[in-house]
RNA sequence: GGGCGGUUAGCUCAGUUGGUUAGAGCGCUACGUUGACAUCGUAGAGGUCACAAGUUCGAGUCUUGUACCGCCCA
């Protein structure tokens, strides 16, 4: 057999393994029984054009995660994968690439340009994808999906025929977030706001027939397009001026003044300039008031005619033209300086305007109302559960959904105008004449529906709807769907409503939302600040392992997470100490034979103690990962893995394989046994080295054909073999008594170290000690081999009996009624082992106080039994130390 | 303006039914390479758990308030 190299080298696992892993088919839910219960997630799909960052590697961690242990589990668990067309980022990046030709989107037409995206997409689609399979997901490739491709197509096709046959999407005249950049409509979502220095430009509104009022605005340009100027009802200032009519600066056109109670007394000058083409709030009040409403703007945002002598300029060209007229005009009052809020896209970060143009809405309040009934009553769960407030909040306030986009790539609009007669048709099949009249003059819609309205569909439109396929039929509703909580809103919330509302049904029964994956010191990462981390370049660098390990482990679910680099280089460390316990013990096969099995297994109190802590470890983990609490979990293994089974168990096994035979067989059963749950345990966190691991452990007990393996033989893969539950019905150890005595052991072999170390005793000496262990005596005496081993500890020269005479001449450590003396003859400093003895005696003295005055209160009537007993018994142990420790200190 | 989260060791963070002298990784100090691992081991230093009040026998953990940082919504 070929012994294991010294480090695990990940380079040379990783893809390896991945590729050997899909081959098999066990990516697929058929690899477990046909008829097993499902698991299933659909992955939030990464825009097609994107590139790997952290927050992908976040999910694919958490993702993988759910579904690898589902899968160990014995269910049929898939993992939908897939990615989104994402139309305004495609666009642009083929807009750039058409531009870098000399050419442009207008100047090829609308089906070159198609075509090239679709190239586009074909050449560099497949990249992310890549890239998910590099950080390990096991997502079955063969049900990849496109928002574009053909299927989902059909089903964004089925979906907006039905709402609009349902009345749920209208087309209407309406003020929208307006992109002078992309010269398309935004929804509400996609429009960040910026808290920004401006100004507040105060002047004089002229009334006709004399007079002003005084009126403030940030923005001079929209003057150009009011239609009104509006007061408070109770303003006195201005009663007198309601229903006279006020001319606009440099147009003088005539408008009306008006009561509204939507006006801020106190804010500003108290008059408000009413511009319902360009403000939201406007445009409300010109509803309530039926008042013109005037679009100033072209769609790049240059002036159009309504602006009289400034049509034609940009914006904010126009806006200081206009000042500098007013202020000629002698109509200004004043500017001081003001903070606003800044509409900007939030791709691209272009101040929007709001404008009003004609555009398609969902109507989405009846669905938000079964959305919000839904978590309510418990049908869908969300983790962290704070976020119900948040998404109760979104839903009890929704507003029209504007899902026109004046794009190309994307699904376009199933909508055709009659140009005889007026009427739309709206189909599933493109028609070739007008459903009313028959024409043949039919114009389909030019727009496409924002990417969000397909992805709202995905759960069940990649499993085949609206088909009725098997996958729907067996893998819908799915589970748990994972993503951040930024996209809350923008994506989880409308599964939550189409699925109500196409498949009578939730989408999923459990939302697990992650935080942000941030800088090591809390910054949002960005490209313009520089503080992007890659995770390939951290994965080149430490592993796809590591990464994961970090990603899972260094936070808590729904809070943002500070990435640290030097903590995947020590979870790098992690996969490298679980590779070398590995290491050991195939590499200790050769200390036992088929032959020295024994007839009936007895196990040492380390066995037991480690066994039992197993048991622990495998309850906590899986009571923690059934709770989403798998940063939790994975830190329980990872301490217990190395903390105690590494540093531990596999030093003192040493011990036991040097006895030979049975003692070393029955070891070698036992740090198969830990390891190899282990590893289970692990494998959802960072499959490739426990797999590979595992690999290695198996093929070595194999070939040793020692007669050592799992209950259940051993599986092809750790990926697929059975993961460990700890539970009445499982086998389970939990030999209480003796791990507490193994307890009682590490602590006095730790004890007996620190002396050493305080001593100045050389690491690597022999010494001499005496153990007195009352009623532990039989017990330390069937340790003696371990605690000399581990505590270097002279074996011929180690007394332990249950009672002895004190050594002159040595160090005392007391741990109850168990006293281990070393005499360090001609080491020992006598004062300064008087001065330990007293500085210890002080602290145990306070600790009896403690105790004593606990024990004497309310809280010995009050607290429940076991947590007095343990603070008694804790007493009980500080008296019998100090006790001790007296005794030896008058003595000195 | 409304809501949410955070504030624990020098740094980054855990700590979910409140149980009684608070944990990890990194960094730091001192030792140590006997064949699992120096991507390591042993020992150690380092925290009045933001502040204040309250509930309780008992509070990092629950309640209220305050301060600061951050996010979401309007």
């Amino acid at each position: 057999m070929s012994e294991m190299p010294k480090a695990y080298d990940f380079q040379a696992t990783e893809e390896r393994l991945y590729q050997w892993w899909e081959e098999n088919g066990w990516f697929k839910p058929e690899v477990n029984l046909p008829d097993g219960k499902p698991f299933v997630i659909s992955i939030p799909p990464p825009n097609v054009t994107g590139e790997l960052h952290m927050g992908h590697a976040m999910f694919v961690a958490l993702e993988d995660l759910m579904i690898r242990r589902a899968r160990m589990q014995g269910r049929a668990a898939l993992w939908v994968p897939g990615t989104d067309h994402a139309g305004i980022a495609t666009q642009l990046q083929v807009e750039k690439l058409l531009l870098r030709e000399g050419t442009s989107r207008v100047e090829v037409g609308r089906e070159e340009f198609l075509d090239r995206t679709w190239e586009w997409k074909e050449r560099y689609g497949g990249y992310i994808i890549k890239q998910l399979r590099h950080l390990g997901a096991s997502a079955d490739w063969e049900r990849t999906r496109f928002t574009l491709d053909e299927g989902l197509s059909r089903a964004v096709r089925e979906s907006f025929v039905r709402m609009y046959r349902m009345g749920l999407i209208y087309q209407a005249e309406y003020l929208v977030n307006w992109s002078p950049g992309l010269q398309t409509a935004v929804s509400d979502l996609e429009v960040e706001y910026s808290e920004e220095q401006g100004f507040m430009y105060h002047f004089k509104y002229p009334v006709k027939g004399g007079g002003f009022l005084p009126v403030a605005t940030t923005r001079p340009e929209t003057i150009l397009g009011d239609t009104a100027v509006a007061v408070h009802p109770d303003d006195e200032r201005y009663t007198a001026y309601v229903g006279k009519t006020c001319l606009v600066p440099m147009l003088n056109r005539e408008i009306p003044i008006i009561a509204d109670e939507y006006v801020d007394m106190a804010f500003g000058t108290g008059a408000l300039k009413v511009t319902p083409g360009h403000d939201p709030n406007d445009f409300e009040i010109g509803q309530r008031h039926g008042l013109e409403i005037i679009n100033i703007l072209h769609k790049d945002a240059t002036l159009n005619g309504h602006a009289g002598p400034y049509a034609g300029m940009d914006r904010f060209d126009a806006r200081k033209k206009l000042w500098a007229d007013m202020e000629a005009a002698d109509l200004t009052l004043k500017t001081e300086p003001h903070t606003l809020s800044v509409p900007r896209s939030q791709r691209g970060g272009e101040v929007i305007e709001p404008m009003v143009s004609r555009q398609w809405f969902v109507d989405a309040e009846p669905m938000a109302k079964m959305a919000l009934q839904a978590v309510h009553n418990g049908r869908i769960r969300i983790v962290p559960d704070r976020f119900n407030k948040i998404w109760d909040n979104w839903l009890e306030n929704i507003r029209p959904w504007c899902i026109s986009r004046q794009l190309w790539w994307g699904h376009r609009i199933p909508v055709w105008y009659c140009d005889d007669c007026g009427h739309h048709t709206v189909a599933r099949i493109d028609p070739t004449t007008c459903e009313a009249c028959g024409s043949a003059n039919i114009q389909q819609d030019p727009d496409v529906l924002d990417t969000w309205f397909s992805s709202a569909l995905w759960p069940f439109s990649t499993l085949g709807w609206p088909d009725q396929t098997e996958d729907l039929e067996r893998f819908f509703p799915t589970d748990v769907m994972e993503t951040g909580y930024d996209i809350l809103f923008f994506w989880v919330a409308r599964m939550a409503m189409t699925s109500l509302l196409f498949m009578n049904d939730i989408p999923f029964h459990t939302i697990y939302l992650h935080g942000l994956v941030r800088d090591e010191h809390g910054q949002k990462m960005s490209k313009t600040k520089g503080n992007v981390t890659d995770p390939l370049e951290v994965m080149g660098e430490y592993g796809t392992d590591a990464l994961r390990f970090t990603l899972l482990t260094s936070g808590s679910p729904g809070n943002d997470l500070n990435l640290s680099v030097d903590r995947v280089a020590s979870n790098r460390n992690f996969a490298n100490k679980i590779w070398n316990t590995a290491r050991f013990i195939t590499r200790s096969l050769d200390k036992a034979t088929a032959e020295d099995k024994p007839g009936m297994v007895e196990y040492t109190p380390a066995d037991k103690w480690i066994l039992t802590r197993l048991s622990e470890v495998t309850r906590d983990v899986n009571r923690l990962m059934d709770n989403y609490q798998y940063g939790e979990a994975g830190r329980q293994v990872y301490d217990f893995l190395w903390g105690e089974f590494a540093d531990w168990y596999v030093e003192l096994a040493k011990v036991q394989l040097g006895v030979g035979n049975g003692r070393a067989w029955t070891t070698l059963s036992v740090l198969r046994r830990v390891l190899d749950d282990s590893l289970r345990l692990l494998h959802p966190f960072i499959p490739f080295v426990t797999e590979e691991t595992w690999q290695q452990l198996k093929q070595a007990f194999v070939e040793s054909e020692i007669g050592i393996q799992p209950d259940e033989g051993w599986a092809d893969a750790l990926i697929i073999a059975d993961w460990p539950e700890c539970g009445a019905w499982q086998e389970c150890y939990q030999y209480t008594a003796d791990a507490a005595d193994f307890e009682q052991l590490r602590e006095l072999v730790t004890r007996i170290r620190a002396a050493r170390s305080e001593q100045g005793v050389e690491p690597g000496k022999w010494i001499t000690a005496v153990l007195t262990a009352a009623d532990k005596t039989d017990f330390y005496q069937s340790q003696r081999a371990i605690l000399s081993f581990l505590a270097r500890l002279d074996a011929d020269k180690l007394t332990i009996a249950a009672t002895a005479d004190a050594p002159a001449q040595a160090l005392t450590i007391a741990l109850g009624n168990v006293t281990c003396y070393l005499p360090l003859a001609g080491m020992v400093d006598l004062a300064q082992e008087k001065a330990r003895l007293e500085k210890e005696l002080a602290g145990l003295d306070k600790e009896i106080k403690r105790l004593t005055g606990l024990l004497n209160g309310p809280f010995a009537e009050k607290a429940p039994t076991a947590v007095v007993q343990k603070e008694r018994d804790k007493l009980t142990h500080a008296q019998a130390s100090h006790a001790e420790l007296s005794e030896r200190l008058a003595s000195l």
